[in-house]
DNA sequence: ATAGGCTAAGTTGTCAGACAAATATTGTGA
DNA sequence: TCACAATATTTGTCTGACAACTTAGCCTAT
C-alpha cells in the first residue's frame, strides 16, 4: 500500500463520486434515477452530500435535474465520449483507440531551463529542469514525438529511470504525486522541423499536429510543460464544445 | 415577449451563481474567499445551497477547497479564458483575439446531400441541403476557409441571403433558431488540397489546421456539419483538459 | 361525454442547526 | 530553542423539516 494518506477530505467524497458514476453509467439513456432520498439511503450518505456529488455530474452535462419531476441521464452517444477535455496520457488514449503502441527511443536529461521553458514553467531561466523526450511507435512506425519539461524538484520521490513507462503524466497522476487539476493545451499545425522529422522518419516539411501544454496542480503551480508532435491519421482528437454556460470568468 | 415563466427551479439558483461568479472574479489570484458561513450570510442563502453553487465552480476548476483551511481562487491566466470548449462562432472568437476580420467571397448553394454529408447529418443521401462556403480574411489576406452543410428545413424562418453576416453559427444561435446544445469537433492537420489552396492563396501542400464539426440541438438532432481550414499562426486554439472526474461514463 | 379545475402524492430546491474532521495558530514546558 | 499540547477556524457531513414544482387522477360543471 502506498503512503499513509489521511482522509484529505477526498477519500469519502471520492468514493461516493465513483459509485454515482457507476449508477449513472448503468442507467439507460434518458432514464430516470432513483429519487434523492432513496439514492442517499442506498449509498449510505446524507441527501446534502449526495446532492453535491450530483451537482458535479450536472455541471459536466451528464445528468439533468427537474424540480418536481426527477433526475435524468442525458442521452450519450451525443455526449462527452471522453475527448480532449479529459486529461489522460496519450498512452491511455491510444489504448481506447485500439492502437497498440510501444515506447520507442527515449532520453531523460537534466539541464538548465531555457528562456522559453522557464517562462512556461514560471521559474527563472537557468534553474534545473528534467527534460524527457520520447518517440511513440505503433507497428514499428513512429507516430508521435513528445517532450516533457519539469522542474527538478517536482520529481522528488520518483525514480524516473526505473519507473518511466512512456508517460510522464501517468507517473504524475499516481498516488505519490501532487494533486493535478487542469492542463491548458494549445493546438496548432506545423511543418515538421528537421530534427523532429529525422526522429520520426518523415520528410522535413511534412504536416504534423502540434500540441503545447502546461499542467497545473490544484494549488495552481505549473509542474509540466510539454510540446508534442502527432502524425495525422493515426490519431483522432476531438473536443466537445458547449454552448454558453460557465464562460467568461475573466474580463 | 418572455413567456410567463415560473421559477423553473433556476432563477434563484442562477442568481446566486452570478453573484458567486462576480465574487470569485473580484478576488485576487490565489486569494482566499470568505468562510462559508460568512458568505452564505452575505448572499442571503443557506450554507448548503451556497456549497452546491461553489461545487460547480470547483468542478470547473475555478476554485479549490481545502478542509480546515479555506477556499481559494485558482490563479487565472492559468484558467479557462474561453477556449475551444465554449461553443462560439469563429467571428466572435476572432474578436476576442483582437483580430479584425472581414468576410471574403462566399457562396450559398442548394444541392443534394453527398454520401459523406448525409452520414454526418444523419439524413438520407440525396435529401436537399444548403451549403455555405466562405473565406475569412484579415488585412486582405485569407486566413480560414469554412464550409457549413445544413439540412434545408433547418433554415426555415431564416432569410439566409439577406442575414448572412459570415457566421452560420451566430445565426443558428439567434433567438429564432432551435436550442443548441453541443458541437463535436474533430481536430487534425492536413496539407491543403489544391482547391482550398487556391481559394486561400497558399501553395498546394501547405500546412493547415483542419476542423470537422457536427452540431447538435438540445433534442439530439444534427443540424450542421462543417469542415474548416485554418492558417496556423493567425489563430490560437486551446483546450482546457481536466483530470479524471467524469471520464468514462460510457463503456 | 367532455372540458376544466381541484386535490393528493412524489420529487427536487432550500433552509436551519449541529457535530466531525482537518488544519493553522498559539501557548506551554522542558 | 525546540517539541508538544491546547485552541480556534474552516470545510465536510448529517439530520430533519418545509417550500416549490410537476404529474396524475378525481371530481364537477357544462
Amino acid at each position: 500500500m502506498s503512503k499513509e494518506r489521511p482522509n484529505n477530505g477526498k477519500s469519502l467524497s471520492q468514493q461516493l463520486h465513483e459509485q454515482l458514476r457507476e449508477i449513472i453509467a448503468e442507467t439507460p439513456s434518458g432514464g430516470k434515477l432513483l429519487s434523492e432520498p432513496q439514492l442517499a439511503k442506498q449509498l449510505g450518505v446524507s441527501r446534502a452530500t449526495l446532492r453535491e456529488a450530483m451537482r458535479t455530474f450536472e455541471t459536466q452535462g451528464f445528468i439533468h435535474r427537474r424540480q418536481g419531476v426527477g433526475t435524468f441521464v442525458i442521452p450519450p452517444g451525443h455526449m462527452i465520449e471522453a475527448g480532449l477535455e479529459v486529461l489522460e496520457s496519450i498512452h491511455t488514449q491510444a489504448e481506447r483507440m485500439d492502437l497498440e503502441v510501444q515506447v520507442g527511443p527515449y532520453y531523460i536529461i537534466k539541464k538548465e531551463a531555457s528562456e522559453q521553458s522557464a517562462e512556461r514553467l514560471e521559474i527563472n531561466p537557468g534553474e534545473p529542469v528534467i527534460e524527457v523526450t520520447w518517440v511513440m511507435e505503433t507497428q514499428g512506425r513512429p507516430v508521435a514525438y513528445l517532450v516533457d519539461v519539469l522542474p527538478e524538484d517536482v520529481l522528488d520521490g520518483f525514480d524516473l529511470e526505473r519507473n518511466f513507462n512512456g508517460s510522464v503524466l501517468d507517473m504524475l497522476m499516481s498516488d505519490r504525486g501532487p494533486t493535478l487539476s487542469i492542463s491548458r493545451t494549445e493546438i496548432s499545425a506545423v511543418a515538421a522541423p528537421s530534427d523532429i522529422a529525422r526522429a520520426m522518419g518523415i520528410q522535413r516539411g511534412d504536416v504534423v499536429l502540434f500540441f503545447e501544454a502546461t499542467l497545473f496542480t490544484a494549488e495552481g503551480r505549473v509542474i509540466d510543460y510539454s510540446h508534442s508532435y502527432y502524425l495525422p491519421g493515426y490519431f483522432k482528437f476531438h473536443v466537445v464544445r458547449r454552448v454558453g454556460q460557465g464562460g467568461e470568468l475573466r474580463g
